[in-house]
RNA sequence: UGGGCCGUAGCCAAGCGGUAAGGCAGCGGGUUUUGAUCCCGUCAUGCGAAGGUUCGAAUCCUUCCGGCCCAGCCA
């Protein structure tokens, strides 16, 4: 059973923090969010992210809200919106109550920013894109005023009217906190409230031409929410300033005072996290979308056979803390085959197929055979499988000759086919390219169920699938989509992409997965976990992830 | 080079002044009709480094070294 299943949790400082919290008696209860924007498709990274959120709110019997933080409608869309619900659901959480957006909020932000101007800490500056960029200073030189930071409140309060109103351009001006042009901290050097889009909003239409920076929404929106622990990833430790700053300044929507806390974010070896990289592979067709089962994506990782509860478990092993990692692939894989080991049906599928002719078993007959579904699970119950003179096996099961490490059909020596007999590889026939094109041999009939009377050991085993009824079957063997471990940091990441991420194999399996469920996960035995591809019309079968081979020739 | 953070094994990660959890990977062995699974064993005299405080330091103090983030009208 997997940590994330069998109720185990590490300890990390957010549950410390949150433990504090709830003893002394800070908040009855805590609440979370999962904010995402939504102009992308959610990645394994937001996995870590809803993990910690959701299973947090679980564990402590608290609630965990969905919102949306769309406060920029240039970039989103509810293409997005959708399938963010569509991971998160998949991921078998449930959000609290009704799904939030931070637009639901504009009205309320719009009366925060008019207290903070009639206080005086809010003002609108006129000065264009590349002057604030030259009046803000660098990281050791200290900024200078905006001309317009010292603009009356009343005035200010008519400038921002008449923005909300229209009345001004796209770039013509913004709103800005008064806080410190002079602070090390660069998002305190009077960061940007507001600014004029004449866009189409996804939720709100064109009911707003103005539209609220991400450090002044989030903030409120948590305070709106009753959120007590706002965690995000460590790039936002500068701007938790901003956010206390903000929170400070207004009149508290409610009892409730959220603080934020960071955490880092995932980086996984072989693949790329940023949105917009992935965006760039989805757009230059270097994948064949979002969802291509290469993809760190939750909807890749889902066609390609990862279930919920194994990334669950990753997240779970993975951990909470402020280190900056990178994540090695093999947690994750073992991940999955912890709980593909345990729940995924058996069977057999030749992704390399070579004939292999039992000479001395009766022409014509087709046995039928009771093989176990789960050899270590015998109430999974038992599966039919066929057997008669013709089958297929994988051509790397056969050499004509091999060293004593070789523990498969050797010519001259005998081999288990699973679930079957032993057989004895008696000659072969190459095509006239030299290629292997038939294997002969003899089997033992005493050997189907038992080992041999007479005492001899045969330690091979090998998988087949009978000729006659097989069924033609394509397998997609999936690698790492990157070549070095670090693509981001590569000059050209796509240049970096491995070419072998994808290889695709013609071969039979059993007859009894003509209709195999779509992404519901099988174990292809000595080759891997596998399920059906939910988009391919024909039999399309998907390599999650291989067996675990400690075989070194 | 201003500021914000972070350094515990190949990777992830507990630890909060009492003598280095756990997982992944690796290695050795056992079982096995999957070179899988399962089982057993092994894997930091050491916690970025150097000083200091203390009976006692990964935990406290000082200095140094290394890494990440911040100068979007992105989030």
């Amino acid at each position: 059973m997997s940590h994330a299943e069998n109720g185990e949790r590490a300890t990390h400082f957010i549950r410390n923090i949150i433990d504090e919290d709830l003893a002394s008696g800070l908040h009855p209860a805590i609440q979370t969010r999962f904010p995402p924007e939504p102009n992308g498709y959610l990645h394994i990274g937001h996995a870590k992210s809803i993990c910690l959120n959701f299973g947090l709110a679980l564990d402590y019997n608290g609630q965990c809200n969905l919102r949306f933080d769309d406060t920029n409608p240039a970039k989103e869309d509810m293409e997005y919106v959708d399938s963010i619900q569509r991971d998160v659901q998949w991921l078998g959480f449930e959000w609290s109550g009704e799904i939030r957006y931070s637009s639901s909020y504009f009205e309320q932000f719009y009366h925060y920013a008019l207290e903070l101007v009639d206080k005086g800490l809010a003002y609108v500056c006129f000065l264009g894109a590349d002057q604030q960029r030259e009046y803000r200073g660098t990281l050791t030189e200290v900024g200078k005023p905006s001309p317009y930071r010292d603009t009356p409140p009343a005035e200010n309060r008519e400038l921002l009217e008449k923005m909300r109103a229209g009345g001004f351009k796209e770039g013509e001006c913004v709103l800005r906190a008064k806080i410190d042009m002079s602070s090390p901290i660069m998002c305190m050097r009077d960061p940007i409230l507001y600014r004029v889009r004449f866009q189409h909003h996804h939720q709100t239409g064109d009911a707003w031409c103005i539209y609220p920076m991400y450090d002044f929404a989030h903030c409120i929106s948590d305070a709106i929410e009753s959120v007590t622990h706002s965690l995000c990833t460590l790039e936002f430790q500068d701007n938790r300033r901003l956010y206390d700053w903000i929170l400070d300044n207004i009149t508290l929507p409610n009892a409730t005072r959220p603080r934020q806390y960071e955490f880092s974010r995932l980086n996984l070896e072989y693949t790329v996290m940023s949105k917009r990289k992935l965006h760039q592979l989805v757009d230059d067709k270097l994948v064949s979308g979002w969802d291509d089962p290469r993809m760190p994506t939750i909807s890749g990782l889902r066609r390609r056979g990862y279930t919920p509860a194994s990334l669950r478990d990753f997240a779970e092993r993975i951990g909470i803390s402020k280190v900056d990692s990178f994540t090695e692939m093999s947690i994750l894989e073992a991940a999955v085959r912890d709980d593909l080991n345990v729940h995924a049906p058996r069977s057999m599928a030749v992704l390399n197929p070579v004939k292999l002719v039992i000479e001395n078993y009766p022409e014509a007959q087709v046995e039928s055979i009771q093989a176990p579904i789960h050899p270590q699970n015998e109430a999974m119950g038992k599966r039919e499988i066929f057997f008669s003179r013709e089958v297929y096996i994988d051509r790397d099961d056969f050499r004509e000759e091999a060293n004593k490490h070789f523990k498969r059909l050797v010519l001259g020596k005998e081999v288990r086919l699973r679930n079957a007999y032993i057989i004895k590889a008696e000659r072969f026939e190459n095509d006239e390219n030299g290629e292997l094109k038939t294997i002969y041999c003899n089997y033992d009939p005493e050997t189907l169920g038992k080992n041999p009377a007479d005492g001899r050991k045969v330690k091979g085993v090998i998988h087949w699938v009978e000729a006659s009824k097989a069924v033609e079957a394509e397998f997609h063997l999936y690698d790492r989509l990157f070549s070095v471990p670090n693509p981001a940091k590569a000059e050209d990441f796509e240049a970096v992409l491995n070419p072998n991420s994808l290889v695709i194999k013609k071969g039979y399996v059993e007859p009894g997965l003509v209709d195999a469920q779509k992404e519901l996960a099988y174990q292809f035995e000595r080759e891997g976990y596998f399920c059906r591809d939910n988009k391919h019309p024909g039999l399309v079968f998907n390599r999650t992830v291989g067996l675990r081979d400690t075989w070194s020739e």
